[in-house]
DNA sequence: TTAAAGACTGACTGATCACTCTATAAAAAT
DNA sequence: ATTTTTATAGAGTGATCAGTCAGTCTTTAA
């Protein structure tokens, strides 16, 4: 049993049961099944904890993305592609997706790395830059379209996780979410 | 002066700079120039001044927002009249909708009554029936609307906070950016 | 004018919590 | 075999903070 990793899967479970402010280091400690001094042995603080616990998890995500992308596929495809299993990834992965938004809404996000953030986003700046190289996109900015998609897939997220779903249904409407957003940034 | 107001006030400024827990009722109460015993006679604990302030947050918007719409508009009008006044609202209140969206994200929202819930969505889900009921709006769910006009209109906002747009610039954003969603929405 | 109610104060408290410290055991390096 | 480094433990500590309390001031009402 590697104890960085037990502490960071307590951690993560509390967290999102109990926010950041409810969950003292000792209840994490417990829960992984280690000494209180050990969690500090491992993260000098528990902010250090929180952040390295959301830079793992975001790492996890992209790793994952990019085992799922084809690189031959169009831009469509491959747009489609991490649209879908992000969306897959946030409904298996549902406590880390959580995590992933109640930590973008914390004071702790200013503590990501610029070096950091830049891997987190990487991938999606590529597809959007290739996007706007082709001309495909309507004449709005960059930002913007990064802003609306995003968007766009974390309330298609939430819709799909308060609706209890089968899972023909989920990907029925995970395909035609997609087509509206395409059209909406897309020329036509 | 009204000492309820001012705790308020300083909550809301306290909150959005150093996150709830980063702020003690004892700074509060200093912030608003009242006693600390002051702070717990018109509210019983450090939560109900959370919910308190939210609940008056949202009931001012609604009343802003209820000030702006014209019952004799056409639909989309009126559609368009409470995306824009949001968002305009939202640019001029910007503490207020960043607490929002902090609240949102935080074990509080659970605290918030069903009967508050209701009052703070009506003049949506209304807007939205009558959409249903004319057949206006694709073969989506109710609630799949609701969520992808929210959070579309969270994206734009987004947007226009993190770029320093001119006021001529935001607005046809606004503009732009509702004739996207309301024709991801509408059948065609 | 006086009594009652409500507003307001700020010192205080009990609990909690992040983090430290000392100690020991295990593993790695020499 | 011996030293050094790393992992682990858990009791302890100082600070912080939500909430209390006992009492004063202010307003209202009789």
């Amino acid at each position: 049993m590697d104890k960085e990793k037990e502490i960071l899967a307590a951690a993560l479970k509390l967290f999102v049961e109990f926010g950041f402010h409810g969950t003292p280091t000792s209840k994490i400690a417990k829960e992984a099944g280690v000494a209180n001094g050990t969690l500090f042995h491992y993260f000098n603080t528990k902010e250090d904890l929180i952040v390295a616990l959301y830079n793992g998890i975001k790492e996890n995500l992209n790793y994952y993305l990019l085992s799922k992308v084809k690189d031959e596929d169009a831009l469509e495809m491959r747009m489609k592609t991490i649209y879908s299993e992000s969306l897959y990834w946030a409904l298996i992965h549902r406590d880390e997706f959580f995590f992933i938004q109640q930590f973008n809404f914390s004071p702790h996000v200013s503590k990501v790395s610029e070096e950091d953030k830049e891997k987190q986003t990487r991938l999606y700046a590529c597809l959007l830059m290739e996007g706007i190289n082709n001309d495909m996109f309507k004449s709005l900015s960059v930002d913007l379209i990064a802003t609306l998609l995003g968007s766009h897939l974390y309330g298609v997220h939430k819709y799909l996780v308060s609706n209890d779903l089968s899972s023909t249904k989920q990907q029925e409407i995970i395909d035609e979410t997609f087509v509206l957003i395409w059209q909406m940034i897309t020329k036509n």
